[in-house]
RNA sequence: GCCUGGGUAGCUCAGUCGGUAGAGCAGCGCAUUCGUAAUGCGCAGGUCAGGAGUUCGAAUCUCCUCCCAGGCUCCA
């Protein structure tokens, strides 16, 4: 006999030798017939797997992380399965579980292409294995007998033989270690596999696939470009449900539709991908975000200035900028004088500049310089998306010079600074990343490098908030902390990033004279709030789903006269919001109310006044709020701009849920 | 840059076998004067992304280019 522990604290006898599935069965016919796997000892293992006395066991079932897990990577070997019924001759390579779904890399004979057609036959061809009720059966092999049994599987085979190698130590775990293992159903597919896999493949089926797009093996550019199927798989036909209606409320959400639905901004096919005009509403939205930005940055000690668009090559050259980036930059503009004149990509050398135009002292350190800078950068034509991803942009971007010795409390002000800040845009969801230096792109000393990161690491810790580390995810020149921001529907965005940078004031030979009278070099402080302007008025578009806070609003209020001859009291109501800087329009009343008020709904601004006979002789006003169900009728118009000054004042956001 | 799929009126979309372009909304005009999410009638709107080819004839078939979407790669 042997005694598991479960997770409960409690303990079970068993028989010798008996499995999780024993276990589950023990326990209930309920769980029993959920189990789909089971975690010993901390370790995901296949149900069948027996059991030593002592082990900790805890019983997997499909509506939990874990279990969601197992069940899309199992659902990823079924389409495997499929594919290679479908193409014989199919090599396949890797097919992991993701977030929400699962995805598995294949290569088919005679380069043939998956098209969306066959996405639908597939997928039949998935419900059939599944209604097959195929076992998932694990067996092992040595290293040889493996690289025998997938000798036509060459991507199986550089998986096998990379661990033999000890080319890829990430593949270890791939396949245990010197042990391949592998699990089948059939005879018919037999996959390269760690597990664990539910019992049988009946214990799918609640999954789509959803699109076919290319990726390259082993996720190099240089290496074969393989055809990925990506599908969503989910423990009941209610959670799949629920999930692709999510994905419409994202889609309904998105930043590129709404800035069409909402008159903010577009692309014209004239200027190029990647290149965005705004529209008075997108306009007045970008206005407000960075006058308050720059009201912010006023208080917190920042220095305006501003640089030109190009510069000559020799700036870039001595920012080091060309050696790594050249490939992102527009191609340089040749002058008649033998001159090479490039787009800026960054605006820190310009401010490096400012720095140097005159001998500077300690005293007057730290000195930040801050400037909205317009940048360009030859985005890669597939990388373009939407605002977020684009050619030209406008960084909220400042440089901080200080001594070494400031450094730590300069960093510490300043995350407390940029949280603060995003927060007042109703963003208060955050976790911080340090990116460490990159393995091959990267300059300075090595004693650089780690006092910058872990002058970082401390700072980021001191706030209080989750740190992930990005190993190797910094720039050239040093390593950063970003901010993550979760949006309102559970998305994260990278948003702020402050970068530490010992070798810009090296490059330039920056230097400042210090109390004992010596030339010494400054630290740089890099750091972008918003990231870009544009970026992030994407993600608040997308945070807000289009009804962004009233202080943000391109419209603040409406006013509808009931019948044409209220039109000059609202015009009288509009006037005096106006004269307290309230972004306010009329709409006369030549058509029916119903349909104005609609409109405005539609175009999603905060508050609709509505003036008819009994506001004319009390002088008030009907307030139609967005989100909220019944208008307020014979609201003093005093009162009302009170209210709406406070709120405006307020920054407050309106709540998530409230506004649909 | 690469892979797959797209591009028809300002927007959303229909358009059969290759036979010469259609709806709703938006816009404009006229009428309507209305108390909280669509008043009625009328008008206008198109190089079917662009170019080349096949054909008696191309939105439709072929090729090239541009742009968009989803991925991969990249993101100072």
């Amino acid at each position: 006999m042997i005694d598991v522990q479960l997770p409960d604290g409690s303990t079970r006898t068993l028989d010798e030798g008996s499995s999780a599935r024993d276990l589950a069965a023990a326990i209930g016919p309920r769980l029993a017939s959920d189990a789909i796997a089971a975690q010993v000892n901390g370790e995901l293992t296949d149900l069948t797997r027996p059991l030593a006395d002592g082990d900790h066991v805890a019983i997997v079932t499909p509506a939990s992380d874990l279990g969601r897990d197992v069940l899309r990577h199992s659902t990823a070997h079924v389409l495997a399965q499929a594919v290679v019924r479908m193409w014989p001759g199919a090599h396949y390579a890797i097919g992991p579980s993701i977030r929400d779904g699962f995805y598995y890399d294949f290569d088919l004979p005679h380069g043939t292409r998956f098209s969306d057609d066959d996405l639908a036959r597939i997928e039949h061809t998935m419900r059939a294995i599944v209604a097959e009720d195929q076992p998932f059966l694990r067996s092992e092999f040595t290293i040889e007998e493996g690289l025998e049994l997938f000798k036509d599987q060459p991507f199986k085979v550089e998986i096998i033989s990379g661990v033999r190698g000890g080319a890829n130590p990430e593949d270890a775990g791939e396949i245990g270690g010197s042990v391949v293992s592998t699990y089948s159903n059939t005879p018919e597919f037999q996959d390269l596999c760690r597990g664990p896999h539910v019992p049988s493949t009946k214990r799918l089926g609640h999954f789509k696939l959803m699109r076919v797009a290319g990726a390259y093996w082993r996720g190099d550019e240089k290496r074969p470009q393989l055809q990925r199927i990506y599908g969503t798989a989910w423990e009941s036909k209610e959670a799949l449900a629920a999930h692709l209606v999510q994905l419409e409320e994202a889609e309904k959400r998105d930043h590129r539709r709404l800035g069409v639905e909402m008159d903010l901004f577009s692309f014209p096919g004239e200027l190029g991908p990647g290149l965005a005009v705004f529209h008075p509403k997108g306009g007045t939205m970008r206005r407000v975000m960075e006058e308050y930005s720059r009201a912010r940055h006023v208080e917190a000690g920042y220095d305006f200035v501003n640089s030109p668009h190009i510069t000559k090559a020799e700036l870039f050259e001595t920012s080091g900028h060309l050696d790594w980036y050249a490939e992102s930059m527009y191609p340089p503009m040749d002058l008649d004088d033998g001159q090479q004149y490039y787009l800026k990509p960054m605006n820190c050398p310009f401010h490096v500049l400012i720095f140097k135009a005159r001998q500077r002292s300690y005293r007057e350190l730290p000195l930040r310089m801050f400037e909205f800078g317009s940048v360009y950068r030859y985005e890669k034509s597939g990388a373009v998306h939407g605002l977020t991803r684009v050619r030209g942009m406008t960084q909220d971007d400042a440089h901080i010079f200080c001594t070494r010795e400031q450094m730590r409390q300069e960093l510490i002000d300043l995350l407390t600074f940029v949280l603060a800040l995003l927060r007042d845009f109703g963003l208060n969801d955050f976790y911080l990343e340090l990116s460490t230096r990159p393995e091959v792109k990267s300059v300075g000393s090595d004693e650089e490098w780690r006092e910058a990161e872990s002058t970082l690491a401390d700072v980021a810790r001191q706030a209080g908030l989750d740190l992930v580390l990005d190993e190797g995810g910094g720039a050239f020149y040093g390593p950063k902390i970003s901010v993550q921001a979760r949006d309102a529907i559970g998305r994260t965005h990278q948003l702020s990033t402050i970068q530490l940078d010992f070798q810009l004031p090296q490059r330039f030979e920056a230097s400042y004279v210090a109390g004992d009278n010596a030339r010494h070099r400054p630290i740089m402080i890099h750091r972008a709030l918003f990231g870009s302007v544009e970026r992030f008025m994407a993600i608040l578009i997308e945070h807000y789903a289009g009804n962004m806070p009233t202080w943000m609003s391109p419209e603040q209020v409406v006013v509808l006269g009931v019948r044409d001859d209220h039109d000059d009291y609202a015009n009288e109501v509009a006037a005096r919001l106006r004269r307290d800087g309230v972004r306010v329009s009329v709409e006369a009343a030549n058509e029916p109310l119903g349909s104005r008020i609609r409109r405005a709904k539609l175009e999603k601004v905060p508050y609709i006044l509505v003036v008819g006979d009994d506001d004319v002789r009390a002088h008030t006003v009907g307030v139609n709020a967005r989100g909220a169900n019944d208008p307020e009728r014979g609201v003093d118009l005093d009162e009302f701009l009170a209210r709406l000054r406070e709120e405006i004042a307020a920054h407050g956001s309106p709540e998530l849920d409230r506004a649909s």
